[in-house]
DNA sequence: ACCGTATTCAGCGCG
DNA sequence: TGAATACGGT
């Protein structure tokens, strides 16, 4: 065990021997703040605490999920796989599915993502006549979000004479409105969404002491990673969960909390030793993954801002590359010049393509690098944008499952009960709806016992909604009796929904039709694997040998896309936000749009808080990089499809200069006749370019059609080569002659639809 | 019911 | 600019 902590060094271990009491660790970037934290429940262990009595909460379920399996390195499996370990939400979805009854849920109640809160928001405006334009759902779920993050509840939000005034100067009075509505929606549908989680575990400790005693006693040792970032719900229920025995363990960076937009509460770590005066607080400042001249430059810049706890980042390895400072005409240029120095990096330096990443403040930015990257051939994964359970076949599928398991849960059921058409229209659905809401009664009830309740439909109307209602449940009889999978498989075909992708032979439809298959595949491997054994007083005594549906369920409720791992991750250059790359380590980082009101954000500069926390994004995102760090900004740029002119960002000044490599030349040179006509020809480029990389019939009159009897030989099944999309499978063709287009699937960027008399082709054997 | 066109909107995003 | 959605015509 001493052999264990031996591999840490004195301030790292004196945090992770420290069990008694509260603890504050507060860990720069790159000091081993997971090491502390790993080694902190390996120790825990080892000391012989029960694994069943340490709750550990991360950011992310990856964070998570890396954690426990770095711990069982440490101790073996036994142990580490029974700790609690896992994000607020889960762990506490977990909790309140064993104690839903004490708050009027049933333990199967449904978690509502982001999109059905935002369909439910929007439906109830429509119904309630409001300005659709005045509550968007994006404002309106933003405003409840963030009264729930404040635990304040839709009877509390209504009760409070500040917050309706406030709402009345705004001109939304109906907010709190919405707020009463969207929750007794939920509730009528036996739905949480993911404010809930947190919302209904305070209260349900708060009202219950006996529930309050028994997480109490249940967890004895409560970690606590990020903590920077909690909100103020994170906060009093942990605060809550910790209030005996004050064997809270919080480990954070104040200086990269970069949430505030979304609720976290930096008072939360800065206020720590208020909070437990008897804590005993550990600065881990020795930086094991960036260069000399990385760590002094980031210093450099964090001392900008005034909120902060002291703390001198230093680090024992080399001095390295200065900070180099790289300087475009234009976005596209600025894409080019990455993308270059990415090449010759790889060349000179033998390295492989998973030692780059790309950081930016906006998504928008991504498309320049993309193309630029794509020119040259080198293969990168964007994080962000659509993921694999956001796509819109996965997610009516899965509607089938979830009301299957909840018949309550009224946005999977406006979801499917008319895809595929059975002929259960708009003016159908409208009034279901009206008569659910005047007897206060769920939609299901409603379809399920439509004479009961005067459904007022021709007999025809009425039978296919029998007929929907009898197939769910029949679906629903087989939850106990079929595996995950089988059942799964089986919904899918007799809800119709493999009939109706399999029909659409665009390459949209056999895209979709493999994203079915492709869940149904998941679900098949989550049926062969073993149940993990759970604690003994939470094991459902009635639970089949197999793993059910239901359980499937449960498992992807709360996973997003940043938790499906690439299998070809290691051979791509990451992009991604600043946001995303928190947690994250790359040799080498690109940080590009280093503008004013890009980065800081334009909406930023209004306040002194936001600016910091702009700045400790720009941190975050500098203390990301181990070898080299290249900031890069251009002098115009496309935003909102305007060219816009930019300045250099502020935080580039902000750096000691003795950190900074200023630019050694100009790729592009700019010509002079720029400065008397700017504009135009820019655009000009950067148009043909757009187009160019969009689609492929732009070469103009001048292409020179391909050989015919190449056209002819491009048959599906055929491996192709195009000069910039690289290799790919010629999944279907249609058309003759000229006009011959092919579905031709590329490994690197995925499908695209090739005119053959422009797209070069070449036939690979 | 479905498709093409008009319109709108645009910050970062855990679960 | 471009994507996502609303609308209006067939």
């Amino acid at each position: 065990m001493d052999k264990i902590l031996d591999q840490l060094n004195k301030e790292q271990r004196l945090a992770v021997e420290a069990v008694d009491g509260p603890v504050m660790v507060i860990a720069g970037a790159g000091s081993g703040k997971t090491r502390v934290l790993t080694f902190r429940v390996a120790h825990l262990l080892n000391l012989g605490a029960d694994p069943f009595n340490i709750l550990a909460l991360t950011f992310t379920n990856k964070a998570a999920r890396e954690m426990k399996e770095r711990i069982i390195k440490l101790v073996g499996n036994a142990d580490a796989k029974n700790v609690w370990m896992g994000t607020f939400h889960s762990i506490f979805a977990r909790v309140l599915r064993s104690e839903a009854h004490r708050i009027g849920y049933p333990g199967n109640f449904t978690i509502y993502d982001t999109d059905d809160s935002k369909r439910l928001i929007k439906a109830i405006v429509k119904e309630q006549n409001l300005d659709d334009k005045i509550y968007t759902p994006n404002y309106v779920l933003g405003r409840i979000s963030s009264a729930k993050s404040s635990l304040i509840t839709a009877e509390a939000y209504n009760a409070n004479e500040e917050i309706l005034l406030q709402d009345k100067m705004a001109a939304k009075p109906q907010l709190g409105e919405i707020y009463q509505t969207y929750k007794n929606r939920c509730y009528r549908a036996a739905a949480m969404d993911f404010d809930d989680l947190l919302l209904n575990t305070y209260f349900l400790l708060k009202n219950f002491s006996d529930a309050l005693i028994k997480y109490q006693k249940k967890f004895k040792f409560i970690l606590v990673d990020e903590y920077q970032d909690t909100n103020h719900a994170q906060y009093m229920i942990i605060k809550q969960l910790a209030a005996n025995d004050e064997n809270i363990c919080v480990v954070g960076d104040d200086a990269q909390s970069i949430y505030g937009f979304r609720g976290a509460n930096i008072q939360n770590i800065l206020n720590f030793k208020r909070d437990y005066p008897d804590a005993r607080e550990f600065k881990l400042e020795q930086n094991y993954r960036s260069t000399k001249s990385i760590v002094k430059a980031a210093n450099s810049i964090i001392v900008n801002n005034k909120d902060q706890i002291f703390k001198e980042i230093w680090t024992e390895n080399e001095e390295g590359n200065l900070i180099q400072l790289v300087k475009s005409a234009t976005d596209n240029e600025e894409g080019t010049m990455v993308a270059n120095s990415i090449f010759e990096t790889e060349m000179n330096r033998q390295l492989k393509h998973d030692a780059f990443a790309i950081l930016y403040r906006t998504n928008a930015q991504s498309r320049s690098m993309e193309e630029a990257l794509r020119r040259l051939n080198i293969p990168y994964r964007i994080y962000g944008g659509l993921s694999f359970y956001n796509r819109k076949e996965v997610k009516d599928l899965l509607a089938y499952y979830r009301l299957t398991i909840n018949h309550k849960d009224e946005e999977a059921l406006k979801r499917v009960i008319n895809y595929p058409a059975r002929g259960i229209g708009k003016t159908s659905m409208e009034k279901i709806i009206v008569v659910a809401d005047q007897s206060k009664s769920s939609l299901w009830d409603v379809i399920e016992q439509p004479v009961k309740f005067a459904l007022n439909l021709n007999s025809g109307t009425l039978n296919k909604i029998s007929t929907f209602v009898t197939m769910i449940k029949s679906f629903r009889a087989q939850l106990i009796t079929k595996n995950a999978f089988d059942l799964a498989k089986l919904i899918a075909s007799s809800s119709g929904i493999m009939k109706d992708l399999y029909e659409d032979k665009t390459p949209e439809g056999i895209s979709r039709y493999e994203n079915i298959e492709e869940l149904l595949n998941a679900i098949k491997e989550f049926s062969e694997k073993e149940r993990e054994l759970q604690e003994g007083e939470d094991v459902k005594a009635d639970l089949p040998e197999f793993r059910t549906l239901d359980e499937f369920m449960q498992d992807i409720a709360l996973i997003t896309d940043a938790d499906i791992q690439d299998k070809n991750a290691t051979e791509k250059v990451s992009l991604m936000t600043i946001h995303a790359a928190k947690g994250l380590e790359f040799p080498y980082i690109f940080i590009v749009g280093m503008e004013e009101n890009l980065f800081p954000s334009i909406q930023s500069l209004g306040s002194r808080s936001d600016l910091e926390e702009e700045r400790r994004l720009f941190y975050v995102a500098i203390t990301r990089a181990e070898k080299k760090v290249t900031i890069s900004y251009a002098e115009s740029r496309y935003r909102w499809g305007n060219l816009t002119i930019c300045e250099p960002s502020r935080f580039i000044d902000e750096i000691d200069k003795q950190y900074l490599e200023f630019p050694r030349r100009a790729i592009i040179n700019k010509p002079t006749q720029v400065k008397t006509q700017p504009q135009k020809p820019i655009i000009h480029i950067d148009k043909k370019l757009k187009k160019l990389n969009k689609s492929q019939n732009v070469y103009g009159s001048e292409a020179i059609p391909f050989d015919e009897s190449v056209i002819e030989k491009i048959i599906p099944g055929i491996e192709v080569e195009h000069n910039r999309f690289g290799r790919g499978k010629v999944i279907g063709v249609e058309g003759a002659g000229a006009s011959k287009k092919a579905a031709v699937f590329f490994k690197n960027i995925g499908q695209k639809q090739l005119l053959l008399k422009y797209a070069k082709l070449k036939i690979l054997d």
